[in-house]
DNA sequence: AAAAAACACGCAAAAAACTGCAATTTTGTT
DNA sequence: AACAAAATTGCAGTTTTTTGCGTGTTTTTT
């Protein structure tokens, strides 16, 4: 195995978990210790990676706190929520499902914004909730601590007598031919749900998750009426949602 | 586990609760209190926390005095907050209504406690999305902005099949003749809600609100069953309500 | 004042890191 | 192709770091 590749393993390894131990790294690349160590070594002289008694740790030692705030892929994020800012207008009913991109959507609604919008995510929430012109509506229910979002029935049921006029939907993957699939089942139920009672339904979705797929199907592709990415509308990547019929931003 | 990845679950317990015990991080590491006491001198050494007896606290980088006017009487409402976590235990089914004291409760949670937990706060829910050993649901609902939390008859449906063994209620006003009340009328409905469906109902509440009134009553006081304040039990202050048979921390 | 909890110091075992060196592979040049 | 220089890798021996434990001291609580 080639030192680069050792190295391009290593710095996956540690972006992934922020840290790699060098026993591990020793199994796993099948060399010794001293190579391991002197490959960590490199990648430390080069201010990758900060090397510590037993491996090395990714080297934003910045703590924990910020790390939600440096969300991945930032800018594609923002770029793909001023895009999508087009969508929304005075006196819709919005419903905006969990997720960092949808996040940053919410974060530039302007302050003179009119609407009302339900969701089950509590940053946004949160976030909402010092914003004057929005009335708010949270769903209830279990909480999916890693995502932050309510599921369960509750939110399905309160779902049912409502009608939206758009719905701003997270997205994990997003495939042609399969539609939007994610990884749990009850959070395929919900955005489901929220799919269904919409006028309008929008992903938003850097397109790393573009032909991705997951073990459960939210919606069909049939039933997403816009996606909007960080690519231009025209990039080859779009062209097979363009053939079926999705707008595109 | 790393030196460095303890060093960092330290800091981020540290940065939570503004304090931590070495008890309880021996618990949390699995390592033996001398290991704990060596990682908590380091960070002492690095000036990033203050060792304390039992522990250490943060060393806030922002003045004290800053923080002391973001929330009102943050002094009085952590030790509020601190005399109330005697009353949770392992394997509570716990309601926990909105406002800045019950906030100051669930920052105190400590990682080791195992509940589950209602509320219908939007931060208290934001909070407690990290916190490992808690199981969350949200009442869902309109969302009252400046409070933070949900209120309507959704929440009311949710709570009537709902029974918990205790409640810390968000407390306004609370008069010795008349109870609790508040200043808006869902806000009511939902907190005699919550009263009702608890097995133990406490009152977290600075003294300067005792003897206040707000136009809409929540419960009496035969209902509220234990009140913290940050004076001692024995101020005559609290004498009515001793009187009335009402626990007092 | 007594008991309990927390602390500090030193020690020893284990793990990891470093050092120098030799074997092997890669690279560059004639 | 041939050969030398450079880079890479693993090994053995030594040094450093980390960690838990025992012992005794200090601090806190009752």
């Amino acid at each position: 195995m080639l030192k680069e590749e050792r190295h391009q393993l290593i710095l996956e390894e540690v972006t992934r978990h922020n840290k790699v131990r060098s026993a591990e790294l020793c199994r796993m690349l099948k060399v010794s210790e001293d190579t391991v160590r002197r490959d960590l070594k490199e990648l430390a002289d080069q201010g990758i990676v900060r090397k510590v008694h037993g491996g090395a740790v990714a080297n934003s030692l910045i703590p924990q706190e910020y790390r939600e705030h440096t969300i991945d892929h930032i800018g594609q994020k923002r770029a793909i929520a001023e895009k999508a800012l087009s969508l929304v207008q005075d006196g819709q009913v919005i419903i905006i499902d969990g997720g960092t991109t949808n996040f940053e959507l919410v974060r530039l609604f302007p302050e003179s914004l009119q609407a009302t919008v339900f969701t089950n995510s509590i940053p946004i929430a949160g976030e909402l909730c010092s914003h004057h012109g929005i009335e708010l509506f949270l769903f209830g229910g279990k909480v999916l601590k890693n995502a932050r979002v309510a599921v369960g029935m509750d939110v399905l049921h309160f779902l049912s007598e409502l009608y939206a006029d758009i719905c701003f939907i997270g997205t994990r993957s997003l495939h042609a031919g399969l539609g939007i699939s994610t990884t749990r089942r009850e959070e395929a139920q919900v955005k489901r749900k929220l799919a269904e009672v919409s006028a309008q339904v929008v992903a938003l979705v850097t397109s790393d998750k573009i032909g991705t797929l997951q073990p459960f199907r939210v919606v069909e592709l049939e039933q997403v009426h816009t996606i909007v990415t960080e690519l231009p509308p025209g990039d080859p990547m779009l062209k097979p949602f363009l053939d079926r019929g999705v707008e595109v931003l």
